[in-house]
DNA sequence: AATTTAACTGAACATTCGTTCAAATCAAAG
DNA sequence: CTTTGATTTGAACGAATGTTCAGTTAAATT
């Protein structure tokens, strides 16, 4: 076969994922056209087709790697330690990560109702594995005393609610660092839980 | 005259908001069509033209109607006491009424995109004169005391982002009463913005 | 230089969109 | 019962939607 794998195409590939999430987070979904899709990459919308099979697919890819990702980000950092040592990972981690991917996270949470069924469940079940991450570490904090006696779950609904909301309001030329805001959080969080 | 004023339009009218507010919440306002709300209603497409003069105003008074009931409501609420009892008095009412209009604030806080440039202003400045009351018995707790010392305006967004967050799991149908997760949250944000 | 084929264009497809409006319908007033 | 006008229908409007595909372009292999 002459021409190797992708001569454009391992150009175009990942640029029309990016327009497609930017698009989506910028307008939703069910808001952007494909064709507003091609011209942001600069190309007919028929070609898009080369590198999706269909538009759900778009956004169930922007999910399923999002997710995946998340969950292998996490996975790197420590397992070891005190429920307060690793709750204090936990929330340092994602602030952090919600904050360096705000497009990502924004269309992880808005558009999840614009998947389809089949598509939902598996996205869902991630975001699950990962909440599971946050329970597990507030019972251990329970056990060893150190948290309140309460509901874990949804400790760990209120918990991530708080964490993730910051992605509202965040503005990296705005008036405070990253860093500043990390604390700030893990603050309000060790207090939240503990006895 | 003949026919006094509305003799359909009174039932009519206010049918086509609940469909609205219905659909768009459950499906999201740019993939809901006029034809579909139409259809919830009992009515043909042409029909609603009577009582919105497009789609985007459909949208634009149902967040506004929520707003000013938002703000209305709370106004409602007791004005004086210690900084504790104003913010559990918030605490309460918020988790309250966000139960018991779960679509009007998932449409509130899901479409804002959705809104022109002037709509959005609009809303935008309802939505922070609601929070700017919570800031103020922020504030009000540190001179007393009572809460520690910190950065309000983000405490503020880190306690609305938690409570509002119970819309996204709480059933009616579920584990636990309102009552309950009235307190479990209480509890969270007392020790949260304490010292 | 000739050949091969991945990448893309541009037009077309059947639907659906928000919106308009003349005509039909129908409940209340005279 | 007739008149009146609010209410609704049903068809139509141009534009936009997601998707398909025959044909064109151009890069890489031979």
């Amino acid at each position: 076969m002459a021409r190797t794998a992708g001569s454009h195409s391992d150009i175009t590939g990942p640029r029309v994922l990016d327009a497609a999430l930017r698009l989506f987070a910028r307008h939703g979904y069910a808001a952007v056209s494909m064709r507003q899709i091609a011209k942001e990459v600069g190309v007919q919308a028929g070609a898009l087709y080369n590198y999706t099979p269909d538009k759900q697919s778009l956004l169930f890819d922007l999910m399923r790697r999002h997710m995946d990702d998340l969950l292998a980000s996490r996975a790197k950092r420590r397992r070891t330690g005190s429920a307060l040592e690793k709750l204090e990972d936990f929330t340092r981690f994602h602030i952090r990560y919600h904050l360096d991917r705000s497009d990502e996270v924004f269309i992880a949470y808005m558009e999840l109702r614009n998947l389809t069924p089949e598509n939902f469940a598996e996205i869902e079940a991630l975001r699950r594995e990962y909440e599971n991450e946050l329970e597990a570490i507030l019972r251990q904090g329970e056990e060893e005393g150190v948290f309140a006696p309460a509901d874990t779950r949804i400790e760990t609904m209120a918990v991530i609610a708080m964490l993730t909301g910051v992605t509202t309001w965040y503005r990296v030329e705005g008036r405070l660092s990253a860093d500043e805001v990390e604390r700030i959080y893990w603050d309000m969080v060790r207090k939240a839980v503990s006895v």
